[in-house]
DNA sequence: ATAGGGTATGAAATGCATTTCAGGTCAAGA
DNA sequence: TCTTGACCTGAAATGCATTTCATACCCTAT
């Protein structure tokens, strides 16, 4: 393969002369531009970016941590960052990490390594504390809430949206409401299941761990979940659904088993996914798109004005009013 | 930051032997290795990656072009890739063409920049004969049948796949068919309508241009294709549709007025994803998931081994019996 | 006439880690 | 005693493009 000091041989002039073309300097003769351009035609010759990101130092390649790709919320939040990276000719490196810290670990290390110029996690099992150390290698930014550590995020208040779920069933008087969530651990479980004890104190119902459905993902999940549901005898008249892939998958099974919906099951999703409207279902819009594209804004702003200082930025939820309540 | 000069000044040793620590090479006495460790550790150094790709040559990076990842298809495909990618210990490079010959052509150069060192295909819009000169630069494979173009391939038949969807509905009465398919000059799609309009010969039935449904992609086009359905005076009492997504939506949406499924209508999905399961549909299993790790291991075989022919791999889809049909 | 600015070009330094080659020491085997 | 091989180390070459600096020509304005 061809590099620029062939190119400079079979045009007759120098590497710096060439590297000028390549990149469209003034200050080139028309005669040498055109000698360059054929011995680069003629030796089918293309720049070795390695070269080009050692020497700049940056790559244009942004990574991405997520746990995993197949997944209607993270597929989503990518969509987001993917169009942004377009519009910006940035490329995107993933970082499926199933969770796993070491593999985490890996991505944050491809920042300290130069392989990234910045990476955008949209989840994670790591603590803040052991992420905070590669900040100075990079702009890194988490979708969601980073408290108090000096790390960049994009997040909606979760506390916030599942209260305005909550209430929104309580006004329409619903008093046993479960509610399905993803991991355990989060930090976004967490703020949902402190907003669903809150509010049941405020209306003076006990919780119920029965009513309580953890590591709900997909349609399977909601169908499980709906399985459930069958063989109680007490259930939630309402449940709120931490995903409208699960939303749905609970609302076909009960359906299908002469559970009425809303009569008797309410059900409301959260994301507002297109799965939601096809199937008409309430839900909480979390903008996921719209945090997945200023995600990618923000990291690259912060790389080219390399700017260091952790930003902050909250988005707006809002509830979608259908037909499963 | 640190490099690798640096360190080893500071451990009081050439750069050579820091090379060779930091790649476990033997013969370093463990006193130097010590105390470039301890160099490394103070200064916090790290390599930088785009040093060591430029003088390997390589980048332990593919690239993966596919139109859209918010797509169940490419998001299962791409799965199959990731996990064996890890497995691997290579990194994935996306490449979200959106089917703009533009975007595809950025991917086939990043393989001539060696920015990565093989590409997997999903789907594409350039012609063969484009993506055939790159395949000099590293191994290319497309999850695809290429025919006779110089390009490793990955692929079942779809001819095949379908002829077996519609001998099946045929064999249980089935005249009127129809199908969904997505893109209409696909690769994929042609062999498909070859497939229908054969069928359609042998049992002697016309083709009804009214019952061929294109840009089917999602459970909301599903839903679009159930209510054109509705409006016909004359409906097929089958259909074969190319994504499981879109046959629930269709499903979902028929079921919803009052059609029976599949006593008024018969449906056959594609793909065997977790949905299909979910809602007991018929559908012939392409083996995604399968089909991705395979072309990840095919590529990375052609990279270490250096091989250069064009590979071409068939997978066996299966028909999975449930209770649409 | 001369200083200054625009145009044009190339030599050499730079970014950084790997690898080859060469030069050692030391102990075991002939 | 001499050879051989294992062990250890470092100088220098290598991969490749960009950028800085230096040089030089030509024209215009003073």
């Amino acid at each position: 393969m061809a590099n620029i000091r062939q190119i400079a041989k079979e045009a007759g002039v120098s590497v710096t002369t060439v590297s000028r073309v390549l990149n469209n300097h003034a200050y080139v003769s028309e005669e040498k531009r055109k000698a360059v351009l054929e011995a680069i035609n003629r030796l089918n010759y293309s720049r070795n970016l390695n070269a080009i990101h050692l020497i700049k130092g940056k790559t244009n390649i942004v990574g991405v941590m997520l746990p995993y790709i197949n997944h209607a919320y993270f597929a989503r939040l990518l969509e987001g960052i993917a169009s942004e990276a377009l519009r910006s000719n940035y490329q995107l490196i993933l970082f499926q990490t199933d969770y796993n810290p070491e593999e985490e670990m890996k991505a944050l290390n491809m920042l300290k390594m130069k392989q990234i110029d910045g990476l955008i996690i949209c989840s994670k099992a790591l603590e803040w504390g052991q992420i905070e150390p590669f900040t100075e290698d990079g702009p890194v930014l988490a979708c969601e809430d980073t408290g108090d550590a000096a790390i960049s995020s994009i997040y909606i208040d979760h506390y916030a949206g599942f209260q305005q779920g909550l209430f929104y069933l309580m006004e329409r008087g619903h008093r046993h409401i479960g509610y399905c969530l993803g991991r355990v651990n989060s930090n976004n479980s967490q703020a949902r299941r402190n907003a669903y004890v809150d509010a049941l104190a405020f209306i003076d119902e006990v919780v119920r761990e029965e009513w309580m459905f953890y590591q709900c993902y997909s349609i399977e999940d909601g169908v499980k979940v709906a399985n459930k549901l069958l063989t109680m005898k007490e259930r939630p008249t309402a449940l709120l659904v931490a995903s409208d892939q699960v939303a749905v998958g609970i609302m076909m099974e009960a359906e299908k088993n002469g559970i009425r919906i809303p009569e008797d099951l309410a059900i409301i999703g959260f994301d507002n996914q297109p799965i939601a409207e096809v199937f008409d279902l309430t839900t909480i819009d979390n903008q996921l798109f719209e945090m997945g594209s200023s995600a990618f804004r923000i990291v690259h702003n912060q790389i080219t004005k390399k700017k260091r200082e952790p930003q902050k930025c909250k988005l707006e939820f809002r509830l979608i009013e259908r037909s499963t309540v």
